[in-house]
DNA sequence: CTTCAGATGCTCT
DNA sequence: GAGCATCTGAAGA
């Protein structure tokens, strides 16, 4: 169970987005940690891809964060309301990061407090369809870790939020378009998406 | 199962 | 002022 370092972020964001399949999230709130096997990510990289807040390198406010070394969360607003988690990847100066889309509660004590964030409610009063939608997109997965742009910028490196390797090796891992980005023009079709079935 | 409207606030032009 | 890397509940098939 070893948490990833420097090194597993600084590369290629496609390898990144890839192979962040079947780890585990581990976010700590007041010392209690909640952990999620990640199951769907998407890459973006600037240097080429409309779809990313810093395409050509572009520098704002709100990109600085993708900006930063690898290992930084960029999180962000979306739609007023929603937040959405992001790894910064592929070095200093090289703005891309891959998005946390979906997930799994590890255990029964993890299911347990994402049940209470996300619907106030135990896993046993949730409805099916609340079952089966539970961690199924980026907001909802921030919601079930307690994840706002308060924490945009920290270091996956430290001890509030990390994911580790738990030998999981997922086999039959899909590839497809992204989700949500239909202005971005040619790169609408680029399969930057990596899910599996868990 | 599917579609659909509405929510809501921040960022960038 | 426009638009957004989304979610929910309600309604219909």
């Amino acid at each position: 169970m070893d948490k990833l370092t420097r090194d597993f972020y600084d590369r290629d964001t496609i390898v990144v987005a890839r192979e962040l399949l079947g780890k585990h999230l581990v976010r700590v709130v007041d010392g209690v940690p909640t952990a999620l096997r990640i199951t769907e990510t998407e890459a973006y990289i600037g240097r080429m891809d409309k779809a990313c807040h810093a395409y050509g390198y572009k520098r704002t406010k709100r990109t600085e964060t993708l900006f930063a070394p690898p290992g930084t969360a960029y999180i962000y607003l979306i739609y007023g309301m929603y937040h959405c988690l992001n790894f910064v990847t592929e070095g200093e100066n090289e703005p891309a990061a891959v998005l946390l889309r979906a997930g799994v509660p590890v255990t029964g004590a993890d299911a347990l407090s994402m049940s209470v964030r996300r619907f106030h409610c135990t896993p046993s009063e949730m409805s099916s369809y609340q079952r089966k939608n539970f961690l199924n997109g980026p907001g909802k997965l921030c919601k079930a870790l307690s994840l706002t742009k308060e924490q945009n910028g920290l270091s996956l490196l430290g001890d509030e939020l990390y994911v580790v390797d738990a030998g999981e090796r997922p086999s039959d891992i899909h590839i497809s378009k992204r989700i949500g980005i239909d202005y971005a023009e040619e790169a609408v079709d680029f399969p930057w998406r990596f899910y599996y079935e868990p």
